[in-house]
DNA sequence: TTGCTAACCTATCGTTTCAATTGGTTTCGT
DNA sequence: ACGAAACCAATTGAAACGATAGGTTAGCAA
């Protein structure tokens, strides 16, 4: 299930793209136009700083901003960055120990296809297509 | 993500499937084939019978039996069953409360689609598929 | 210089869920 | 009567979740 964290994130990012142009939004704006916490969202939004996928600028008439057009984004790295991992199963969890049943498992390969078909879904979604901006595809 | 309950709800699930015939088998044995505590498979297997998708039989010569052929189990009935909800997503689960923002939320048609390929995904996978059986389809 | 705004940083907290474990009771065949 | 097996209830330790609290630092303007 995803947690709040990564739809979170995903809601300050059409958020951001749907205000582009108003130079830096303060994530106060943001937090409110939302209804989400303020210190909540700062947690989140410091991981997509350092993750690359925003900018944030300090001090009065900062605030946040998008680096990339909205086309430029997918949904799957927003939320691999916040949610840390999309593995379906543990046993596919990039930091797993190797469990020793994998070569008979009879399990494993159906979730190594399911896994598959999450990272697609989310990683040909592009950002622009879920908010609704006229800055086009 | 999968919790351990659903994975293993699985792999009894394959077990019995695997040693079918072979009239009721122990939880005993296939704790000891899956390499799984069996006081903890008890508690899973609890849930398979009272969700009709496994027959109990007690005392000496007891134990557990499929009450369908393979073929006629699909993967999403077992993990739903012991999994409570296969929900994506706080706001799509059903017991849970309506969002306010349904209405205007961005984000949620993409995880009603999201939900749906789950869904479709597990629903559409037979349990015939997933273990080494003869019995055929 | 002072004040304000806004990002940045660190710690803590209450609740819930997860993954079991413990210690039984009941039912059945022999 | 005995043993094997399902059935049942309660507890536990650890981790994750979803925040909240209370700061510090950086930049702009009067």
């Amino acid at each position: 299930m995803i947690s709040t964290k990564g739809r979170y994130a995903l809601r300050v990012m059409i958020d951001l793209a749907e205000h582009e142009g108003e130079t830096y939004v303060p994530l106060k704006d943001v937090a409110e136009r939302q209804g989400i916490s303020k210190k909540y969202l700062e947690i989140i939004v410091k991981e997509l700083v350092s993750g690359g996928l925003l900018a944030g600028v300090r001090g009065k008439g900062g605030g946040y901003r998008l680096c990339r057009r909205p086309e430029e984004y997918n949904v799957g790295e927003i939320l691999e960055l916040t949610e840390g991992s999309m593995a379906a199963v543990a046993c596919l969890d990039h930091n797993a120990d190797a469990c020793p049943r994998a070569s008979i498992c009879r399990t494993l390969p159906m979730w190594t296809e399911y896994d598959q078909l999450i990272h697609d879904f989310f990683h040909s979604k592009k950002l622009s297509e879920i908010c609704h901006t006229n800055s086009a595809v």
